[in-house]
DNA sequence: TAGTGCTGGTCTCTTTTTGAGACCACCATT
DNA sequence: AATGGTGGTCTCAAAAAGAGACCAGCACTA
């Protein structure tokens, strides 16, 4: 098998279900993306690949999210399947949040994000100091 | 049990897997992935993959965006070196944007993104609905 | 017994971000 | 002379996010 011509189907088909056959709003590629392109919403996602999590540790491990946002981002997480919430009837109860099967699946890609971003952080700082430097 | 000790060591576990050995003071990986999960970046990036598009073109393919959010996640992905814009001193000039090679190596990454929701859209679709219906 | 702290939140208010749409100069076509 | 396409900017309203007060329940402490 041709592993290039091989890319370049996949690759073509990644762009029709990108555009929904031309047509860049109403795809659902953009719908699952955008759940997870929150501001919040990928480091919880990285955070709990690690290992479940409590509330007050997520609250204490991301300081500055307001405890408003973090509840907001976990119940969306929660609504879009990748993270499980359960309740423990301690007393205080306390709530565990932990990734469901398809929300460790969906790291799987997002991890390589990560990782791109890892090495080429320094490449992305040097164009935002060069540009603003054009731009003054 | 020394809890603040546990907290800063679960900290640091975190952001070791997170930065992949990196610190938290100078997270990059946060920094970087925050310049490209807007509303919009991730979308423009795909299209651009795809060819170089000019202003109106991709204000006609994207017909739900404004034009001043165009304008500005354009100028945010110019700014972190993602993508090129040139102007041609037609009359009326024209402005074409395409990517930079760091835009299409950063679109290599994106695009297992991608084709995880194209597979896994349904399944995401489905989650919400059963919960909003036990929701209900 | 009264205070203090920890649990996981909600509620309100303010600030920031985004969206909708008017407006702009320039030029070609009709 | 009017119309439409070029790539924008500007203003104002709406939506989203941030800051911080507040809550009930229980445990520990003074």
């Amino acid at each position: 098998m041709d592993s290039k011509l091989f890319n370049l189907k996949a690759k073509l088909e990644v762009y029709k279900a990108m555009t929904n056959g031309g047509n860049f709003a109403d795809c659902p590629v953009r719908d699952v993306i955008q759940g997870i392109s929150g501001k919040w919403s990928s480091l919880l996602i990285m955070a709990l690949a690690e290992r479940p999590y409590r509330f007050g540790e997520l609250r204490r491990l991301v300081p500055d999210i307001s405890q408003r946002m973090l509840t907001q981002t976990l119940y969306d997480l929660q609504r879009d399947g990748y993270v499980h919430r359960e309740v423990f009837p301690t007393k205080p109860p306390s709530v565990e949040y932990s990734l469901t099967d398809l929300g460790r699946s969906m790291f799987a890609p997002l991890q390589m994000l990560v990782q791109w971003a890892e090495l080429n952080h320094d490449a992305v700082r040097e164009a935002r100091a060069a540009f603003d430097a054009a731009q003054a």
